[in-house]
Formats: C-alpha cells, structure tokens, sequence
RNA sequence: CGGGGCGUGGCGCAGUCUGGUAGCGCGCUUGCUUUGGGAGCAAGAUGUCGGAGGUUCAAAUCCUCUCGCCCCGACCA
C-alpha cells in the first residue's frame, strides 16, 4: 500500500475528549473519529487494526472446531420476552420499534437468536456437540461511555455459542475455550491473565475473564505470586481470619464531634485504622441492614448481595429512623437492626464504632459482651497482603481490561427457551450451553494501552494496520531512491508483507513521526547516500537508531522479524 | 441518575465578567526557498460564535428555554 492511495489522518494536536492514553493515540493517529457519545467511526487505519485482531480470532476460533456464521444485529423482541432479558437487561438494552410498532432490540450479544437457531436445527443428540461464533457489532446503551472504543456503546465483539448434549461435554469445550483464549491473547502479544469471575445466579464451576494487565483498567485483580489464583475483586475471597484475641479494654464512650469517618476518628484517637468498625446502612427491600467492614476496608457489593439480595444505601432519614442517629456515629452497639459484620470485625476485639449517638463513638467494643455476636460473612474487597484463598501466598492487586469472558451457561437459556434434544434413548434434553466472547474493538484500544512511548503507539507484530514502513528520502526528486523504494514494496507484497510506502511529497521529519505514531512495528529508511552505498536502514519502533542493511538483505531480514 | 464543566473556521484555544470591526496557533490553498525527525517566507480561503426565543440602537458576550459533548460520583457512615 502507498500512502497516495490510502487515507493517513494524523493529528499533532489532541482533541480535549480524550482522557487516557489509547484514546488520545487512536484520535491522533487517526483510526477512529467520535459520531456520538460512544460511538465512533473507525478510520482505514484503525480499521486495517481491527481486522488483524479479527483474523487472529478468527482464525484460532477455526482451529478449535467452533464454525462462523452472522447473526442479525437488530433481534425481534418476542426472543427476548421468552428468555426473560426483555425484563432483566434494563436501560442498557436499546430498544425501539419498527413501522407496524413491533419492538425491536440492537443486539447487545445473541443467546436468543443462537438459542432459536438451535431449537430449530439441532433436533438429535447426533448433531452435538457444536459450537457457532459469529464477529459482529453489538450495542449496549453504557450508563456512561468513556475512554474511546475502550468502553464505547457501539463495538465490535466475537461472541460464540456452544451446545452441549451433558455437562461434561460443556466442561470439554469450556477448557477448550479456556485454551483458545490463552493462545488467541498470546498471539496478539498481550500481557495478560486468566481470573476466576463472577458465575452470578447460575453457579457451575464455570466462568473466567480474561483482563490485558494496564494501569488504567476498570477492573481490579487479586492473584497470587506464589500460585495460579486469580480472580477479579468483585469475587476472590477474604479468607476467615484467626481466632478472636480476648477482650481486653472496657468499653467507653469518647467524644468524637465532627469526626464521622473512620480515619478521622483512629487519627483523633491516636489509634491505627485498623482499629475501627465502618458501619454502612443499606435497605433491602424494606429492611434495614447494618454492614459492618473494618475501617480500612471496602466493602463489596457484589458479594453483599449475593448474601442478602438487591440492596441498596439507606437514606439519611432511614439512618434516623433506624437508629435514631445520623450516619457518621453509627455502630452496632444498642442497634436494633439486623447486623452483617465482614468475617474479620466479627473476629476482632477492643475495637471502634460509632456509639449510635451524634458526635461520640466508642472504644474498647466487644463482642458478646457489649452487642450481641454478630453474623459473619465475607463481605469486603480483598486487600493487597490478604492470604490467598487457596492457602499458597498472599495476594497482589493489579489492574486489568476485561477482553474475554468464557462462561458456562447451562441450560439457562434452552431451558426458557424450550430449546430441547432427543438423546440416544430418545427422551427429551435442554441444551447444556456455553457462551465465550472477545471485545475485538476493545483489544485494539487495550494493547495500545499496554504498547506505547512518547511518540505514539508500538504495535505488537499481529496488530500493526500495516507490518512494515518505507520511507524514502526524496522519492518524488530522486529516481534511484524511488526505484529502490518501489522495488522493495513490490518484494514485501510478493512475500506476503504488509508494507506501507510513505510517497507523499513530505519532509523526512513528517513520514517519520507518522510511522511512529501509528505504531508501525518495522521502519526500512531509502536514501540517496545509503543507496550509493548499497545499504538501507532498518529499525524496529522500539530501537532508539536504526542500523544499515545491505539491499540485498533487507526483505530476508524482514521475513525473519515477521516470522 | 446526581454533581461539575464545555460548545467560537477541520483541530486546539482566546474573546463572554465590563454588549460596539470575530481573533491566535496548528491544519488547508497558491508561489518561492528548503529536504534524514512534525521547515521558512509571502499571499490567501474557511465562522449563520450549538439551536430557538427574548432584552437592546447594537448580543459570541445579558436573560429564558433547548440540544449536544466531556469529566467526576454513584464505596458513604
């Protein structure tokens, strides 16, 4: 490719929309330009990105038996009633309706229609298992979109589907999955991890997230150093801690006026945080709840409602009428409400918390003997130096983009489906079914993220829009160099290379800050004096100087880096 | 959804408080010079100042409504 004949983009300054660094880089090296809040046009060069991380996925989806078809990104509603998602999706869901007033969805992925497909063709356990992806544009309609294509609305996902006639059968391809996605994102050149997620209401041995490790991830992982655990925070487990030590204080109350939060009080107090109770008072439904996590501890609202159900914060007024005090002094002491303490308070002794009465607190709290022992539960994030559930280390937090999900899903949808089988003894089967999805969109942006300096984006070999660069000093003035420069592009196209020869009529400077900038992984420089010479430079994007090449050698050399 | 902020040539911004000729940098066009890390000089083009309504002799600027976008929060006892 020439540059004449292509689309370059390239902007010196930043649009004031971008936050984080992908962002910034895909805007100035023109691969994507905003339409709408999360939505984006993808340019020929984000674009040429797109679709190498496509063809990798693709192709390594191929490779593990799973077969590619499209299925519609608009979905009649009705599929959407009988799985129940019409009611449970909420907003994110876009929904609107066509000109006979029939609803619609925009696909925000495809069990239903995959789920219809199946209980339409695949009648006999003969026809099991199979596996059908598709690379397809979803829309989900984010409460609130950021980061460029990182988390946009509109984005391109590759979400698979496999049947299954039992559970085993699923497990098999769940590993197969597992070990698809290690190789996919391993190919890609991402530095990433697999964790254990979030099964939700489903349950099953079965779901993994895989996150590329960046600093400006959403997400948090725990892992351990010492050992394969891994799991996103929303999940990994605040192991139970030791025996309670004894009580040695007596409890008092201590003015504390205008301290309401728990560092405020273990600084007045002169004791270290770890001393104190935070109290978070929550409604489900139309109980009152008391929450109780250490001081310096968070606490975690997933696994919360996974104890108690949909929760959510109780209102000032609630705070009152519950425990007659405003928040800021509350505790469990004298509370009649229904106490949760996070496994660790419920093991602690001599401790702080609010004394349910404006402007104190009390010190020296324990439990049996001045509130009633309390029911423990694990309900906090995980903390860096917590042991690791599985006994081995303790554990590290990093963060992470989630670019792959891989999950079994059972019979969850064919069984609200009525998506069913004969089986060898021709009785009546729902599908077990797994689903496994990649953001193709999002990986663009994640190992940009992960594979950038100062001077824009370095891409890894599979992604780069194009492998190589040419630039010619002086291609529109010098014969020889362009002759040079024309024959090595002809010679890449002809062993299969991605070359993109920069023939525009600019200064050496222009072509080369561009190269840099759209993260062009290899840089063959053709000039007049390396010419006489006989020689070419070459130099990868991460090198600080190139290095002379005799011509002859250029394209082997080539081939070589591109393997 | 709550809070904050921003809409002025393609991009980045100033001008708004204190109403009075719409500006700067980048980019773009033409010419000359230049040519190994985002060139120099010269001459140009491009704006219904997000939209609607109002106040006023006069509105980018003041008022009302509206649309769009960005950021923060939704972990707080």
């Amino acid at each position: 490719m020439k540059t004449s004949k292509f689309f370059i983009a390239t902007q010196k300054e930043v649009p004031a929309e971008a936050e984080i660094v992908s962002h910034r880089l895909m805007l100035r090296a023109g691969f994507i330009r905003r339409l709408a809040a999360g939505i984006y046009t993808w340019l020929p060069l984000g674009l040429r990105a797109m679709r190498k991380v496509e063809a990798v996925v693709r192709e390594e989806m191929n490779r593990a038996g799973a077969i590619e078809l499209v299925m519609p990104v608009v979905q009649p509603a009705g599929l959407w009633q009988q799985s129940r998602r019409w009611d449970e999706y909420g907003p994110e869901l876009l929904r609107f309706k066509d000109r006979h007033e029939r609803d619609f969805v925009m696909q925000p992925t495809s069990e239903e229609v995959i789920t219809d497909l199946a209980r339409g063709e695949l009648k006999s356990y003969r026809r099991l298992p199979v596996h059908f992806y598709h690379i397809q544009t979803k829309f989900r309609d984010e409460r609130r979109p950021r980061f460029g294509v990182m988390r946009s609305r509109e984005f391109v996902m590759k979400d698979g589907y496999s049947f299954h006639a039992d559970y085993a059968d699923l497990e098999r391809e769940y590993r197969n999955m597992h070990d698809t996605y290690t190789r996919i994102f391993t190919r890609l050149g991402l530095r990433f991890r697999a964790v254990a997620a979030d099964t939700g209401a489903i349950g099953g041995t079965g779901s993994h997230e895989f996150h590329v490790l960046a600093d400006s991830g959403e997400d948090a992982i725990a892992f351990s150093p010492q050992s394969d655990y891994a799991a996103n925070v929303e999940l990994a487990e605040a192991v139970a801690p030791g025996a309670r030590p004894p009580a040695k204080e007596t409890m008092q109350k201590v003015p504390t006026p205008g301290k309401t939060t728990c560092e405020d009080v273990a600084k007045l107090l002169g004791l270290p945080l770890q001393r104190t109770v935070k109290a978070v008072a929550v409604m489900h439904e139309r109980d009152f709840v008391l929450l109780l996590v250490r001081g310096d501890h968070a606490l975690n609202e997933i696994k919360t409602q996974k104890l108690i159900g949909a929760f959510r914060f109780a209102s000032e007024a609630e705070i009152q009428q519950a425990l007659g005090c405003k928040a800021g002094y509350i505790g469990p002491v004298g509370a009649k409400v229904k106490v949760i303490a996070d496994r660790t308070v419920a093991a602690m002794a001599d401790f702080v918390c609010g004394a349910n009465e404006a402007g104190y607190h009390l010190t020296g709290v324990n439990w049996g003997r001045d509130a009633p022992e309390p029911e423990g539960a694990d309900i906090r994030n995980v903390v860096p130096g917590d042991p690791s559930p599985d006994g081995k280390g303790r554990l590290e937090i990093v963060r992470g983009i989630e670019v792959g999900h891989i999950f079994q899903l059972r019979t969850k949808y064919s069984e609200a489906m009525g998506a069913k089988f004969l089986d060898a003894a021709g009785a009546e089967q729902p599908f077990e079914m797994g689903c496994y999805g990649i953001g193709v969109t999002r990986i663009v942006a994640a190992a940009i993220e992960q594979n950038h300096d100062a001077r824009g984006i370095i891409f890894p070999a599979p992604i780069a829009p194009f492998a190589v660069g040419i630039v010619p000093i002086g291609y529109h003035k010098n014969a020889p160099v362009r002759e040079a420069a024309e024959r090595l592009h002809a010679e890449l196209a002809a062993s299969g290379i991605d070359a993109l020869l920069d023939d525009r009529d600019e200064r050496p400077g222009v072509m080369f800050a561009d190269m840099d900038l759209i993260g062009i992984p290899h840089r063959v420089v053709l000039g007049e004096r390396g010419l006489a010479a006989g020689t070419a430079e070459y130099k990868a994007r991460r090198d600080e100087k190139g290095s002379d090449v005799p011509l002859g050698e250029v394209v082997p050399l080539l081939r070589q880096k591109l393997g």
